[in-house]
DNA sequence: TATTGTTATACTCTATAACTATA
DNA sequence: TATAGTTATAGAGTATAACAATA
């Protein structure tokens, strides 16, 4: 690794952190695009392969159930979710995408996917491998760790 | 994006979203064991090494002047930041760190790259170099290409 | 006139506490 | 009583627009 550019040789936690950044602010953008905050693109992510309550749904989230009737609220206004009452348990909720929330979700899915693909753009085919290889060993044990639900990561 | 989330083979943007959050997690869940939002983190991170105006502030943050009037508020009535006139220009406010700030924000930085070091536990010293390596070569790129100042980043 | 910064206003996001309805 | 969810309230964070002071 040489600095033949001038620019400096980053620490690996400054490389990493600097990477999260650009990756996160890649998805930020994006859905700003479509007028979406980052929770609520998480939370259409969520959707995508969950019917969850509004409870389970603090659960992936990390939320506060109060936090979430506010964010349900706000996305139900703008039609993209909708409460659908338990058949089994009075008290319940559940939380589901519509239509136009489902071809939201997955237009934004799609648009990050482009935006990420040409950031690694400075990468040859085999160095993404590696890069993917790496990230995910990290991430599972992480996951593991932390005994969280892979899938209610960013878009899901 | 991959809508399944079991242990299989991560994409290549899948891995880097998740590994993203990750890193974004711990920095977020370090700060807040002092009370700092994200926001309050880069802003301490910027001026560790800068005494910039309220206008350059809000171009390193990416933010609204009158969202760094706020920000800036609420960090001063802490004690971690203090506006200092200029010298030159009558309308222009530096924002600089106090002793306190600066000693806090030495310790989040710390704390965060202990945090990375254990997160990043899982691979082996050569191949944190080799992510360390690949990060930094999309992160340059990212840059060049965005005009940013590199140096804005997470916790600079 | 142009620029720097603050203030007024409005909205999203978040948590805590109090509440209602159901189990 | 305990649980699921909403509402009331308070505060951070953000942007837009209007404003004051200085250049």
């Amino acid at each position: 690794m040489s600095t033949d550019s001038g620019r400096e040789r980053l620490s690996t936690v400054d490389a990493l952190a600097q990477l999260s950044f650009a990756v996160n602010g890649v998805l930020e953008r994006r859905a700003a695009r479509h007028d979406l905050s980052m929770i609520q693109t998480r939370l259409l992510g969520v959707l995508r392969d969950r019917r969850p309550t509004m409870n389970q749904l603090a659960g992936y989230l990390e939320l506060d159930k109060s936090s979430v009737s506010g964010l349900v609220d706000r996305a139900a206004r703008r039609g993209l979710v909708e409460r659908v009452a338990s058949a089994t348990d009075g008290r319940a909720v559940h939380v589901a995408l519509t239509r136009r929330g489902r071809a939201l979700a997955a237009r934004v899915s799609a648009e990050f996917e482009n935006d990420v693909e040409s950031l690694l753009e400075p990468l040859a085919a085999a160095q993404r491998l590696t890069l993917a290889d790496l990230a995910a060993r990290v991430v599972a044990v992480d996951v593991e760790r932390r005994g969280l639900d892979l899938s209610a990561g960013p878009l899901h």
